[in-house]
DNA sequence: GCCAACGTTGGC
DNA sequence: GCCAACGTTGGC
């Protein structure tokens, strides 16, 4: 089991509207970069934890709590010429990009960036690398910790990652 | 809108 | 397979 930060544009896909859907979760659709493609379809496992990240926003940070609900499976929006992610190099037999269902199970407060940075146990997040841009990346038992009981201090009603 | 970082493309 | 040019990301 895993914990993972997914960036999510909040005018696409917000902590909000994954609420919303809280049941089924929500296709995880838009990644177009291999490394992040290859940490859904070979590491993500059912169940792994997810802290929901709003990017490229008026206030980026850490804004829920969430966990992996799918297996992954290929990305439907490739295949449609009117998506924004449409790519015509991939074919149905052989999908070039998948994804996960993400599950959200809690709102946040916003815990933005220089809150992050402040925390000595997240210095070596990844998140906060310099020119990092990867839009799904691996986070720490430790830095999981730190986030999840120390800033947000939140009970989680239903346990994420504890079998 | 700037720009650093880094992924992708394509000519050779 | 190299690598320069170009495109994208995303905080500020």
């Amino acid at each position: 089991m895993s914990y993972w930060l997914m960036k999510s544009e909040p005018d696409e896909a917000s902590i909000d509207h994954a609420l919303a859907l809280k049941e089924k979760g929500i296709p995880w659709t838009g990644v177009r970069n291999y490394q992040a493609r290859n940490f859904m379809r070979d590491q993500m496992r059912i169940g792994d934890g997810v802290l929901f990240y709003h990017s490229s926003c008026e206030q980026p940070g850490i804004a829920g709590i969430a966990e992996v609900a799918s297996d992954s499976y290929p990305d439907p929006t490739q295949f449609d010429p009117q998506s924004p992610y449409f790519d015509p190099k991939s074919v149905p037999e052989q999908p070039r990009w998948l994804l996960v269902d993400v599950r959200a199970l809690k709102k946040t407060r916003l815990i933005s960036l220089t809150e992050l940075r402040e925390q000595p146990e997240l210095q070596e997040m990844l998140i906060l690398r310099r020119g990092n841009r990867l839009s799904i990346t691996p986070v720490t038992q430790t830095e999981w910790d730190c986030i999840v009981n120390k800033l947000v201090n939140i009970v989680l009603n239903q346990p994420v990652n504890k079998k």
